[in-house]
DNA sequence: TTGGCTATCGTTAGGTG
DNA sequence: CCACCTAACGATAGCCA
């Protein structure tokens, strides 16, 4: 039967897939920001509902207005986060299990307690020396003590330096940002559910 | 008519509506939240890819662990949060509430302030500064030693290396700041804030 | 606790008003 | 920019290994 009638087409293709990266076109990219910060902070409210936990979050639109939303309110989970992190480096001699599995984990276990150290001299400048010795890995060391020698160099050293560094970076964050990427699809299996008032939100002045 | 029931019941009835709401069954909530949050975390970590945004996000789960994602850093969106939404009216917070239409209320809108990088910038140049003070031998050898380490490190060191790194390139920028604006004698210009560190997860020590 | 499977629900790309 | 539509894509509830 191979009826002729395409007579009509549909109004509308629907979703077509499309690839994790930056959105090209301004108007596009502004319209998706849009669509999925909306979901986004759904499923935060979602997550805080059904499992009953603090969630907070914050997007950066890129006018640079904050969107954010928390539960009970970001600021309190942002001081109680801030306070949690503190205290992680202790948990640093814990490092023993990677595996594929949990390549996530171990990942990033390793990244907060080195971005710990790294942001412990912010609020202490005085422990820099501490924390640093604590760190067993010789590649710790070395990365503090290239932060280190960085204020000492002379202009000339300091572009040379630089521009190998980002030579190092970029291989570096190629191709972490592909394992990341790898990490980041894998899952997918279900979970129950529940529901609960929408936790609080704040609103612009604006509104 | 009255076809002749199926014979085989399906192995699974695959994913069911539920409602939100609390999910009361311990276990169960346990492994929805395990779930969500990993969907939660893909969700961010899309949208700043796909919007070229910065986004952060923390979790707390029922046992008061935390988990997080932050690009670049959560604490660096935080302080830029925080920052903004004390340079706005008192009001704002407390305005309209429930007015919402479909979607939720996640209309925070905050002025983003740029004055906040600057800050986070100067507080990394002064404890670069502090570190450098202390150490002295040659940095031409961490180069060297770096594009070789990195090509034999394990996916986990690679990516940590690779967050550290960001902190060094943190301090290189510092310091050229630093030195163009005495060279040249001139103010403070708008500090490089392109610096983006990659999507970081922050698990607790028990993922 | 973690991963895989399946069927289905929820989200959203693309387009219109 | 916002609401609405359609249809396909992606996330995941319920089970099981």
């Amino acid at each position: 039967m191979t009826a002729p009638a395409p007579a009509r087409r549909r109004p509308s293709l629907g979703r077509q897939k499309i690839e994790i990266r930056r959105i090209e076109s301004e108007e596009a990219r502004q319209v998706c920001f849009s669509k999925r910060r909306a979901g986004f902070f759904k499923k935060a409210s979602e997550l805080s509902i059904l499992c009953s936990t603090d969630v907070a979050a914050v997007v950066f639109s890129p006018a640079g207005k904050a969107y954010s939303f928390g539960h009970p309110s970001v600021e309190c989970l942002l001081e109680r986060f801030l306070e949690s992190e503190s205290s992680l480096p202790a948990t640093a001699t814990q490092q023993g299990k990677a595996r594929v599995k949990g390549m996530v984990g171990e990942l990033n276990r390793q990244y907060g307690e080195l971005r710990a150290v790294v942001d412990a001299h912010k609020a202490r400048r005085e422990r820099a020396e501490e924390i640093m010795e604590k760190e067993r890995g010789a590649r710790s060391r070395s990365v503090a003590w290239m932060e280190a020698e960085v204020g000492r160099m002379a202009p000339e050293e300091l572009v040379a330096f630089g521009t190998a560094l980002v030579a190092v970076q970029g291989a570096v964050s190629a191709r972490a940002d592909q394992m990341l990427r790898e990490a980041l699809l894998i899952g997918r299996r279900p979970p129950t559910t529940s529901t609960r008032a929408p936790p609080g939100f704040h609103l612009p002045p604006h509104f």
